[in-house]
DNA sequence: AAAATACGAAATGTATACAAAATGTATTCA
DNA sequence: TGAATACATTTTGTATACATTTCGTATTTT
């Protein structure tokens, strides 16, 4: 089947985008991928077209295909916004999930759960995304959606280190974010709103700090001989 | 030049799309299209990735594409979430305009203004979605632009009727409604955030019940009827 | 030597031919 | 007559050749 190698493209495209093993704002080879994937121009270039309206990519006339970046200036504007995308899709969600979507939610956290404790990050990064897009799904909010998918290219791209704990208290914080998904299903599958709003405040306070941290990194420690600190710089 | 013609393309698409000279729901027939705007297969189909990445069409696998329908259960999300998105939008703006930026709104308002005098009621629908659109960009906010930009092609494609007021009544609103235009210009201009959200909460419900009223799903297909005449023919 | 320009190589965009899939129609067979 | 199947037509997807634009480099000109 030709559309399987399509697909597969695209879905590995977003996994490599994802997980910055394409950096931000680096550009793309048209011919390299072409030739990477198996396939010509033409279905190579239709596959720009669609990440790019997903926001993954950034196209402009006469020049490659660019992966969209993350400037401080956007950064703010991430922060700004995230807990009322979030919280409102987490509402709907609960309101409007249908009982034969919860399976997929389900299966979902279990692979996430598995990552953490295998401490896999990028795979753990990778499927809280996933986790976070079945949500999403599970809204039936066709105006939301996009802006949620596009928060969540950010987000995921960002905590790429957030899963990678370096401290013992990171740790702590990975653990609190399996179970805060687990009390986010819940709430979902009872119709709790509410509940679900609140979770996902919670949710998202616990790794705000951890992500600004990496936007603003600590500055280096004054004191050179004072390794301690070192450690923990970025 | 060969790239204006594409360009003239998608906008005129997005123009009928808009106006509903396209219908919600049907299909594209790209042959005729390539025929009606002297491109190629290659480039229209581009298009065609393009319009559905803004939310205008829908493509599915081996089948034309459709333009985006407008069923009763998404218009229910669409009265849902409009204030939220608009609002917040319209705060942003207040707070990050640029003066720069504040001509291109006048000169968007005036053409407005005059359309909805002349009675040229497509034409002000039009410019009423290319002013919110830019009050959108001054937002600088792309993770909530995406989902304006859905929500202003169904605003737009609803309000069809909106600006051909049939009615002294309706006719005082769309004059209301270029009255708050005005002053929303202002309150960004001013840096006010505050009035620009009160405002813009101002203008959506001016119109929702003016939408709500035209809140119908898409019209069956015809094709009911052949049915009908084949039986009978045979 | 510095700036300007012209050239060539690489890339991006378009047209078209070909392949695969879907759809509609006619024919066959019970 | 009616269902099923095979065929033809149309539509959709892909590969590739060709055109255009961009960008780096070298040469010219002052």
């Amino acid at each position: 089947m030709p559309t399987d190698k399509k697909t597969a493209c695209i879905d590995d495209l977003r996994m490599r985008i994802l997980t910055q093993d394409i950096a931000p704002g680096s550009d793309l080879d048209e011919a390299a991928l072409c030739d990477r994937y198996a396939l010509s121009r033409t279905p190579m270039r239709e596959i720009f077209q669609r990440l790019a309206g997903e926001g993954y990519l950034k196209l402009e006339q006469n020049r490659g295909p660019k992966v969209a970046s993350m400037d401080l200036s956007v950064m703010r504007m991430f922060f700004q916004t995230a807990p009322m995308i979030y919280a409102n899709v987490a509402r709907l969600a609960a309101e409007n999930r249908r009982r034969d979507e919860l399976p997929a939610l389900n299966a979902l956290q279990d692979k996430f759960r598995a990552a953490t404790e295998a401490g896999d990050a990028g795979q753990a990064a990778l499927l809280n995304h996933q986790f976070h897009l079945q949500i999403g799904e599970m809204a039936k909010n066709p105006y939301l959606l996009p802006s949620l998918k596009r928060m969540l290219i950010d987000h995921t791209r960002l905590s790429q280190t957030f899963y990678r704990p370096a401290s013992e208290d990171e740790s702590d914080r990975v653990h609190k974010a399996v179970a805060q998904h687990d009390a986010m299903i819940e709430a979902i599958e009872a119709h709790d709103a509410e509940q679900a709003v609140e979770l996902t405040i919670a949710h998202w306070n616990l790794s705000r700090d951890r992500l600004e941290r990496f936007v603003t990194p600590d500055p280096l420690p004054i004191d050179v001989l004072d390794m301690k600190d070192r450690e923990n710089a970025v």
